[in-house]
DNA sequence: TCCGATGTAGAATGGTTGCTCTACTTGCGC
DNA sequence: GCGCAAGTAGAGCAACCATTCTACATCGGA
C-alpha cells in the first residue's frame, strides 16, 4: 500500500472516530486526510469507500496494539488483553467499537458487514489462542465486546468487571 | 403522552432501527411515522428530536420485554434475562444496541449521551436486583452488552457463551 | 529540456436535505 | 350550523452535499 493511501486512511479513521459517520462531510474528510479533494477521490472514489479505508486502517492498528507481546500464562494473557483494550479506549477516546458504529450507520452495506465479521473473527481467534483456550473464542469475544461498550459508560470499573468475569471463566475451565 | 406522540415515536424507532441513523431522510421518517410532515414537526421539531423520541420509545419497550416476570432464583433469573436479550435481538433484527449506534452516529450530542447513560444504568440496576447481586451490576452489564454485540455475529452461540460466563460469575460469588 | 505522472486549489453542478408555508379537510363541543 | 383545534397533502426554499472539472504546480527520468 502506498504512502499516500496510508496517510489518507489514517486521516479518515481519525475523522470518523472523532465525529461519527453521519456528521462529517467529504470536505471535512479532505481536511482530516490533509490532501486535495481530487487526490482523496483518486484513492477512495466515493464516500462509502472512505469509510472502508478508515476501518481497514483501524483493523491493523487494533490488532497490533492489543495482541503483540502477550505473556505466556493464560490468566496473565487475558488480563493483558483486557487492559490493552481499556488503554485503547482511552487513547482513542472512542465510544464503543467503530466497526459496529459503521454497520449501525449503514446497515444496508454488505462490504461493511463483511469487514466487521472479519475483524471480530480475527479478534476472537487471536484472543483464544493467546489464552490457550481455542474453543472459547466466543466467550472471550463477549468479554471484549462487553468491556468495549461498558468502558465508555463506567471507565476503568468496566475493566475490573471484565477481568473478574475472565478469571471466573478460566477457573471453571481448569477444574 | 398523547396517542399521536406514541404513534410517531414507534414509527421513528422502527425506521432508525431498520435503516440506521445516517440514511433515512426526514421524508422517509414521515412515511415511517405515518403522519404528515407538518404533524411530525409539531411533535418532534427537528431531526435530532426525532432521534430522541425514537430512543425513548425503545427504552420503554426494552425494559418491559426483558425485565418483567423474572424467576426468583438467581441463576434462573440471569439465564432468563440473557435469553430475553437474545429474543429481542431476533425480533428486532437489530445490529447491536440502538443507543450506542445513535451516540456513535452523533458523538457531539449531549442529550443523546445522557439518554444512553440513563438507559444502561437502569438495565444494570434491574439486572443486578433480579439476580440478587446488587453490587455486581457492572459485571452483568458487561455480559448483556457483550451478548448484544456478539449476537449479530454469532447468533445463538453468543447466548450460550454469555450464559456460561454468567454461571461462572454466580458460582464464584457464592463460594 | 521536455514529458508525463502526481499532486494542489477550488469553482461548478446537479441532486438532496431539513424545514417552512399555504391551502384544504375533518371531527367535535356549543 | 359555526368555530376552532388538529390533522393531511404537498409545493417551495435556501443550504448543503457528493462528485466532477478546470487550471495550475512540482518533479524525477529520458
Amino acid at each position: 500500500m502506498s504512502d499516500m493511501m496510508v496517510k489518507i486512511s489514517a486521516g479518515l479513521e481519525r475523522a470518523f472516530a472523532r465525529r461519527g459517520f453521519a456528521e462529517p462531510s467529504v470536505e471535512d474528510l479532505r481536511d482530516a486526510a490533509g490532501v486535495s479533494l481530487r487526490t482523496l477521490y483518486k484513492y477512495t472514489p466515493s464516500r462509502s469507500q472512505m469509510v472502508l479505508a478508515a476501518l481497514e486502517h483501524r483493523h491493523q492498528r487494533y490488532l497490533e496494539r492489543v495482541f503483540t507481546d502477550l505473556p505466556q500464562e493464560s490468566g496473565e494473557a487475558l488480563d493483558t488483553i483486557l487492559s490493552r483494550v481499556g488503554e485503547w479506549m482511552v487513547s482513542e477516546t472512542s465510544h464503543g467499537c467503530l466497526f459496529h458504529a459503521a454497520v449501525a450507520a449503514y446497515p444496508a452495506s454488505l462490504p461493511l458487514r463483511d469487514l466487521l465479521e472479519g475483524h471480530k473473527a480475527e479478534v476472537a481467534k487471536k484472543a483464544a489462542v493467546a489464552c490457550g483456550i481455542p474453543e472459547k473464542g466466543i466467550e472471550l469475544l463477549v468479554l471484549i465486546e462487553g468491556l468495549t461498550q461498558v468502558w465508555s459508560l463506567q471507565g476503568p470499573r468496566a475493566l475490573d468487571a471484565a477481568k473478574l468475569l475472565g478469571r471466573a471463566l478460566l477457573d471453571r475451565h481448569e477444574s
